[in-house]
DNA sequence: TCAGTTATTCATG
DNA sequence: CATGAATAACTGA
């Protein structure tokens, strides 16, 4: 398990690689310190690659823009069900917005609403996940893990309105 | 209409 | 058993 920073116009991220793919990604912190930066250890060969991949893929988001290439992501931490959710959520392209009951009808769950939140909440991959396409049924906001004013920013990028926009 | 409240639902820790 | 990034129905202004 590796950790490199990708430096964007919006901070530094935090990506975390296994051996298996992209594990995890950080939104920059205000304030925290770089020094643990490396992690020390080296990227593999794959790894390298994937952080290509990865901050292509990231920038392009950020961008408000289609990324053309994900690295493989490695989500072997969450349940089946939450992975049922992020693959669904993969599919949400920029500017487009699913509510969370539209979400569980996907999943064959139509009544799942509140339980897509929490799978949306404990995603590991926020931006190459796009969880922040995900608004309340009545088409507000609802929450984001890694503070509402990227949600803002994100969505505002896309070309998206909300309600309160 | 509209803000607030209530009953329902479901994966997770 | 309690809780949350939910929702629809209901209630009284």
């Amino acid at each position: 398990m590796n950790t490199a920073h990708i430096h964007t116009p919006d901070g530094v991220f935090a990506a975390t690689f296994t051996d298996h793919g992209l594990a995890g990604l950080r939104f920059p912190r205000p304030s925290q310190s770089l020094t643990k930066a490396a992690s020390g250890n080296a990227l593999t060969t794959k790894q390298a690659a994937w952080l290509k991949t990865t901050e292509r893929a990231l920038l392009a988001i950020l961008a408000g823009r289609n990324p053309r290439a994900l690295p493989p992501l490695d989500l072997k931490s969450g349940t089946g069900f939450q992975q049922e959710v992020w693959r669904e959520l993969q599919a949400i392209h920029p500017g487009e917005t699913r509510s969370y009951s539209e979400l569980a009808k996907q999943l064959k769950r139509p009544l799942a609403a509140r339980a897509v939140g929490s799978a949306c909440g404990a995603n590991p991959v926020p931006l190459l996940i796009p969880c922040h396409r995900v608004l309340a049924a009545n088409r507000r906001l609802g929450g984001f893990s890694g503070g509402l004013d990227w949600k803002r920013q994100l969505l505002k990028r896309e070309g998206v309105a909300w309600d309160g926009a």
